[in-house]
DNA sequence: CAAAAATGTTAGCCATAACTAACTTTTTCG
DNA sequence: CGAAAAAGTTAGTTATGGCTAACATTTTTG
């Protein structure tokens, strides 16, 4: 009673989770420091910096991102996007975990970079709805 | 605010996602059919047949399984407890994802495929915790 | 402004884990 | 029993995505 597609093919469309954890990068840094640069994003990944310039190779070729070799990093709108939408799944799988689950910050924080890219939509719609409706709760309780 | 350990490199000790999912594997198709058969466990996991017998090599020298050319795939201790280990997280994992969130049968157990090899032991606990409360909640108000 | 430091790239390598084609062994059945 | 079918293996290829060493470019600074 298993079922399971290999990561591995990516056929043509949809990303990678490495290339995920990329796009999510390029957005956290450019957020810290302005600009998204290739150092950083390794720093963030833990990863040596030719495996950046590799990711940033692809993603490029994606058009998710405009790369020009020595230059800064900086999205297309696709990547705007794309970055973003990764961003609100990490955000929804993280709050889940803390406010439901009651999960300490960090734990949730490392187990959602993982999480996120392979939880579909209805689960992660599931657990948006979930962490709003405890919020709510929360306000309702406390009389605000 | 991103860290990521990549999971290439096994390092060491610790198996990797694909080889939990031969576990796995191993353990249902034995389980249904008495043995397991190279055969099967490839059906169950959607991979060609050279690929199973290369897993079974690499679970053999971590002494996870007992492989003998044309015979057929027993456990060893350690791996019967690894296998149930893995088993046991899917299922934890897949019943918080019905009975918590509420999601199909269907799209549960595919996303405790993948999500099993990642969650760590505090996140799988609390989920086991809480569809353990939901239940003795259920038997309480159904007064049993 | 030029040399040193920092940053980025290229080239070449390694590991995992899939695949196909061709072969061997085992099982099944007329 | 023995030939065809099924099951399993071997060898060789591919793709992803890391890595290091060495080189190129840019930035910093005395």
């Amino acid at each position: 009673m298993i079922e399971i597609k290999r990561a591995t093919a990516r056929k043509n469309n949809g990303l990678s989770a490495s290339q995920e954890d990329y796009l999510e990068a390029i957005l956290n840094v450019a957020d810290a420091s302005g600009t998204a640069r290739s150092t950083d994003i390794a720093g963030t990944l833990g990863v040596a910096k030719p495996s950046v310039t590799g990711a940033l190779k692809l993603l490029a070729q994606r058009g998710l991102v405009n790369y020009k070799p020595y230059g800064c990093v900086t999205f297309t709108q696709k990547g705007v996007s794309q970055a973003g939408r990764v961003a609100q799944r990490h955000e929804i799988i993280k709050s889940f975990f803390v406010n439901i689950l009651r999960v300490d910050a960090a734990i949730a924080q490392k187990a959602a970079c993982k999480a996120e890219h392979l939880l579909g939509p209805v689960i992660i719609s599931r657990m948006r709805d979930f962490t709003k409706l405890s919020k709510k709760k929360v306000r309702q309780r406390t009389k605000r």
